[in-house]
DNA sequence: CAGAATCCACCGAGATACTG
DNA sequence: CAGTATCTCGGTGGATTCTG
């Protein structure tokens, strides 16, 4: 499993232009969207999540854990870690989620063509 | 085409236990499933919206317009008559609303099953 | 009928600093 | 490493009253 890049999320993410939003909180969907590919530390997020304070990001993950969407394990040995994981619940998301992220790929000039013509008016 | 019944969204909505949420306020995803089969005016949309605030109801008309879901067109004669509709744009968002309904409608159970869980913790 | 004006309470989110 | 503890601030949503 690759490691998580830093820009990640850089420039677009999270944009008023999308009109879906998934789970409770403003940084839910970038959390799922990090644990796609397989379990990942703390750490790990906080990477493409770097403008998240700590606070805010664990905010983000007893939401989701509280869901039932992810699910948080916690070692000691050898180093203490913490890893989240998706649920098959929340993994079973993921359907939806790409039908809706399709949709704002594709609509993404309309969106914007929308909002411009908002501020000129 | 049937009137909106007063009670349509009694009980569940909106629920903090659904995890997807369209546009960009708290009632948007409502208003759109109201706009589903046709045009609808202001006051037919209080119907079934009656725990919405006049104040509210417009702000949140006014966000959906701004991003281009809806239209709204204002009558004098006979008397005088504000029509909201949703814009092809809009329209086009059912599909993956409706992946999201879906789902959740599935999952409903579980979803509350992992909040009852985390009460009794 | 379709809102606008005003006021207010709450909560999400961020900054900063600290800890087992 | 993986968080907590405070504090603060702004915005969303609601109650109430008023109007072209």
């Amino acid at each position: 499993m690759e490691p998580l890049r830093a820009d990640m999320f850089d420039e677009i993410c999270p944009s008023t232009l999308n009109p879906f939003r998934f789970g409770r909180d403003k940084w839910a969907a970038l959390v799922i969207a990090c644990l796609e590919d397989g379990p990942r530390r703390f750490s790990e997020l906080r990477v493409p999540l770097h403008r998240v304070t700590p606070k805010v990001l664990t905010q983000s993950l007893r939401h989701l854990e509280q869901d039932g969407l992810i699910s948080r394990t916690e070692y000691a040995v050898p180093v203490r870690r913490v890893v989240y994981e998706l649920t098959p619940l929340g993994r079973s998301m993921l359907g939806p989620i790409r039908a809706a992220c399709a949709w704002t790929a594709d609509h993404w000039d309309e969106l914007l063509d929308a909002r411009e013509a908002e501020i000129t008016r």
